[in-house]
DNA sequence: TCTGGGGTCCTAGGACCC
DNA sequence: TCTGGGGTCCTAGGACCC
């Protein structure tokens, strides 16, 4: 373990709220939700002004409402949320090098490698605040804590001391009994299961923790948990901070605002997400050999399946294939209130000549107009391609009594709006997209030919 | 007023292989 | 003739994080 307190942790205040408030000078100083605001919609970060009647992160955004109904609710916008991002991790980059983001608003600095060494509390303190100075001038306002001290655990707990805009710096050699009086669930990795675990074996703060036998530890939360457990409840923590980790898998998945139970639509859904999670992979220069299809009940009881192939892909109709077979293979039952697919064990390359063999591989994904017909040979059928002049193109999400749902796809927020048309509305066409059908190619998956 | 979406890591059992 | 043992891969589920 080093011997000064140089490593930083940084974590922006209420960021997505935050944002929301630099950009909308009406709701400075006001309460501000972001989240889901759909009727089965979670709260993703309220402001400081929400946070005092209650609201808090993962809430429902219904209970949210419930507790402060006359805060602004507003739908996440990553997009400017990634762009402020940007600007902050790099201006941490311009203190050190070696930088490790673990999401959006969060990240570790590691200023030995910047080349400083026998840092005192006071320079380490000093660093931070200038960083959280040219962090609020790039971000046009937004605050930080800044957590530090000779590892990424004291760093991260230190940030959390302080917010919003704080800064604590643990001197090295203090760290046990800094840890010592807190709960146990401020070790990262310590949530409600294990602390209800370790609660029973009279374990509730770190100093309880620090005291107990490791192998009794190994016995209540498994060995990799504990064993890691046992080293940060003393503070022996070496973890480097690293600054490229590797994606280890991709995915898409929906919660619907009823649950679903018709077969054919969930079908349509899982091919629109698997596009996604392709065009993603391909964005990425990504490929992957698992697909998985995840499914949450009514009951909210969660199964997933997956198949292996034997090589990797990013083809959009191979992901459809596989995701489709596992998807009839999964019990619908009472519905279904999420559908999910992903992609995991990836490689940085493609199995060229065992995938692409079909005619269209290399096909982009295009719109065709299908050629006029009257309407009423047409027919509508979830999960059809149509095309309306206003709203770009979008898909059936059900039909009856005359008119037609239909969801429409926009960059930004991928699910889209929904919108009805009466089903001989003629500004609503019937399209087709090439290279998301699901052909019929040879089964290549291995495993699969022995379940 | 029920519980998002994107991930990571771990466990455990079975298949399979040497 | 009461049956090893280790390693790896795959699948399913669960805990946890932001």
């Amino acid at each position: 373990m080093r011997g000064d307190p140089s490593v930083l942790h940084v974590d922006l205040d209420a960021f997505f709220a935050a944002v929301e408030q630099r950009d909308k000078p009406s709701l400075r100083g006001k309460p501000v939700v972001v989240g889901g605001i759909g009727v089965r919609g979670v709260v993703s970060t309220a402001s400081y002004e929400a946070r005092k009647y209650g609201v808090r992160s993962a809430m429902s955004t219904a209970e949210a409402r419930s507790r402060c109904p006359h805060a602004a609710y507003l739908a996440p916008r990553f997009e400017a949320y990634r762009q402020s991002s940007q600007m902050v991790m790099a201006e941490m980059r311009a203190l050190s090098p070696l930088v490790e983001p673990l999401s959006l608003d969060e990240a570790f600095i590691d200023l030995a490698a910047s080349g400083l060494s026998g840092l005192t509390v006071d320079d380490v303190e000093a660093i931070a605040r200038d960083l959280k100075e040219s962090i609020r001038k790039v971000s046009g306002g937004l605050t930080a804590s800044v957590g530090a001290g000779t590892s990424k655990l004291i760093a991260k707990i230190a940030s959390d001391l302080d917010k919003p805009d704080g800064v604590v710096v643990v001197p090295a050699g203090t760290e046990a009994e800094f840890l010592a009086p807190m709960q146990v669930t401020v070790i990262p990795g310590v949530g409600p299961a294990t602390a209800q675990r370790l609660s029973m074996a009279g374990v509730r703060t770190v100093a309880d923790l620090q005291q107990l036998d490791e192998d009794e530890l190994v016995r209540q939360i498994g060995s990799a948990h504990g064993t890691s457990l046992h080293r940060l409840a003393v503070a022996a923590d070496d973890r480097p901070v690293v600054s490229d980790r590797e994606t280890k898998s991709v995915s898409v998945e929906d919660t619907f605002e009823t649950d679903i139970i018709d077969r054919s639509l969930l079908v349509a859904i899982a091919d629109r997400m698997s596009l996604r999670v392709s065009e993603r992979l391909q964005k990425a220069q990504l490929s992957g050999r698992t697909v998985t299809v995840k499914t949450r009940m009514h009951d909210f009881t969660t199964h997933t399946r997956s198949s292996t192939l034997a090589g990797p892909t990013d083809d959009s109709r191979v992901i459809a294939r596989v995701a489709r077979r596992l998807l009839e293979e999964s019990e619908v039952g009472g519905g279904i209130r999420l559908l999910g697919v992903g992609v995991s064990s990836l490689a940085d390359w493609i199995q060229d000549d065992l995938f692409t063999e079909d005619e269209h591989a290399d096909d982009p994904v295009e719109v065709i107009e299908l050629p006029a017909r009257p309407r009423d040979q047409l027919g509508f059928h979830p999960g059809q391609d149509v095309a309306h002049p206003d709203y770009g193109r979008g898909w059936v999400w059900g039909s009856g009594r005359g008119r037609v749902t239909v969801r429409f796809e926009t960059a930004d927020t991928p699910p889209g709006p929904v919108r009805t048309f009466a089903i001989d509305d003629p500004a609503l066409t019937k399209v087709r997209i090439i290279g998301a059908d699901a052909d019929e190619e040879p089964e290549t998956d291995q495993n699969v030919s022995n379940e």
